[in-house]
DNA sequence: CCATCGTGGTGTATCGATAAACCGCGCTGG
DNA sequence: CCAGCGCGGTTTATCGATACACCACGATGG
């Protein structure tokens, strides 16, 4: 049974409400009372509920983010940046898990969790633009989403395309000719799609055959299907001597499948990455990667939320602010497992 | 303006409390009300306000766990398997940070009740033994702490000295003999005494005598002090055959620094990490690990938590359960890193 | 034939904090 | 001499959902 402010008011002799006076600061209290409220406080231990203050005020000064899993280092990082930013607003972040599946983020959103914040940054991964056009929410939303969403909402997207023909572009240009596309997909508009396009284009522009047999579609556990994608690679007997990774943790399980191939880095096989993980450049040799310009992304999105949740007092649909599309810069950090030369 | 339940009830023709019912499903309704009352809530986009319910309810149904920081992989592991088993049950884990300061677990501990989370799983690093006795909660709260607390919290602890003396053990056992213990300390009650302690109790066990110059500390980024540690010892001319890293984080470093010195693993010197993340098995070489029995400390704190958010009702301090204090099982997991003889 | 029960609902108090209005009181200025 | 005001509080209404008591009405049973 926990003491609530009215406990304390009895205590000290006084109304609840100039005990939520000198509590916030937001009116003048004599010293006296105030002296004595908090010792009535201290006494019993008296912590403020915010469930009840977000409920009068509708304020939490707190925010959310949603990822697809907890255990990916990307999501993680993604997390510590926006935290240490909105710190230094005296906000708060939290961190929910959506699943990865696209009933785990309705959920996640639908359930009306988001009522519990002051704003929601969702990464998209499983819903499709229709299930987010769907979506009938008033609480203020920043899509960090892979594909493109529809125009209702604000969004901060990585470039998909651009990095994935950077990254090909570098492979191709330094030697490789048969660069296998690990995480990749034929189909859809997510991420995976996206950045199989840029592969294919980065071919295109060298002048050279993408060649579908090298796409290899990875599942939920990126380690694991880095490995198992080399793995069939050395199996079916298909020669490569380049691999784009999807992601920086398939890049890991790559390099790992190729070590226990015998196949040397960047010797015989160069590889690169997407994202640019704290981790990757540790890596032995040093990961190669696509920067996807994770600051600027991250102001990005906070921009946008902050004006979202600034109108949100008013919330005159006259008033609307335009949604945004952002797409942050990428550019590629260039390592050891890539060579410098043809 | 978000419709509210009376709207509901208000375009249905019925009264809240049946709005209500219909949408928790907690009474029989009437089908024909039942369809009305959901028609109107499809309406007006209606959703459930979840912080009047809690407000109301005094539960949640959320689970909080706070974590020195959102970009370790280990707390990232934590949280996916954590939410794992919150999910079977029908509940839900939030994450929150607490920058592993004092400061900031206290403060983060004081959100998080305020937060009215049903309970809490506070990874301890910065906050001292006597900071856990100060603190006067009602909320049920578990420490997932590396150093000893006091009686009056549950606490799942890893078994640091054991794992730290396997891990070190092996090393001696496959031929090191001067064996750096990278993210060390002398002094303190922590983590890193802890394993810095079994260390050097591996080392007595085998009528060794531990070399403290071979002691490195770390400092916030795991990774760069990994590498630095390598950097200094091989600055220093110190001669070292084996390399105990007190996280795979720290571990991952080390292999950096040691390929950048030219150092071959395992042949001239055998690293052991401890933590046994995903990413470890998949590093080249694969990193020899302690493993600290992640599914039974998983195990173990739920089993806590829940045994106090079903006496919380209650609350009666009579009654009030003896905390347990539980160690995980450490073993270690043997890869590549390592021998496998003298 | 009347007491009892089940069904499908309604009314009201309540969770804890807070915004806004209000109220004596002593002081000041015109 | 009285209107006006700053100070230090108190009262009241409210945020949105829900627990609980209660009620009308028809069916059931002994």
């Amino acid at each position: 049974m926990p003491a609530t402010m009215s406990d304390v008011a009895r205590a000290a002799g006084v109304s609840v409400m100039t005990v939520s006076n000198v509590l916030t600061g937001r009116k003048r209290v004599g010293e006296d009372t105030r002296r004595r409220v908090l010792a009535a406080v201290d006494d019993l231990g008296y912590e403020l509920n915010l469930t009840a203050r977000h409920l009068r005020a509708g304020r939490t000064n707190t925010v959310a983010l949603v990822v697809p899993r907890f255990d990916h280092a990307y999501f993680g990082e993604l997390a510590a940046r926006l935290a240490r930013r909105l710190e230094a607003s005296g906000r708060h972040l939290v961190v929910e898990q959506s699943g990865a599946s696209r009933e785990g983020e309705l959920k996640a959103l639908t359930l009306a969790r988001l009522h519990l914040y002051d704003g929601v940054l969702l990464s998209v991964v499983g819903m499709t633009p229709d299930d987010v056009a769907r979506l009938r929410t008033t609480v203020p939303v920043v899509l960090l989403g892979e594909q493109d969403m529809p125009d209702r909402f604000d969004q901060v997207r990585m470039d998909n395309v651009e990095g994935a023909r950077l990254a090909t572009a570098h492979l191709l240009a330094t030697g490789s000719r048969r660069v296998a596309a690990v995480g990749g997909s034929r189909s859809g508009r997510g991420m995976t799609y996206l950045r199989t396009l840029g592969w294919r284009r980065a071919h295109e522009e060298a002048g050279l055959m993408a060649d579908d047999a090298l796409v290899l579609p990875a599942g939920q556990s990126d380690l694991a299907d880095g490995r198992e994608a080399v793995r069939r690679l050395v199996a079916a007997g298909a020669p490569f001597d380049g691999v784009f990774a999807f992601t920086d943790t398939l890049a890991t399980g790559v390099l790992a499948g190729l070590a226990e191939a015998g196949l040397r880095v960047p010797d015989d096989v160069q590889v690169v990455g997407f994202d640019n993980l704290d981790a990757s450049e540790f890596l032995v040799p040093a990961l190669t990667t696509v920067d996807p310009g994770h600051d600027a992304m991250t102001d990005h999105a906070l921009r946008l939320l902050d004006r979202l949740i600034e109108r949100a007092p008013g919330t005159d649909p006259g008033t609307a602010v335009e949604p945004e599309h952002v797409t942050g810069p990428v550019s590629l950090a260039v390592r050891g497992t890539t060579r410098h030369t043809a």
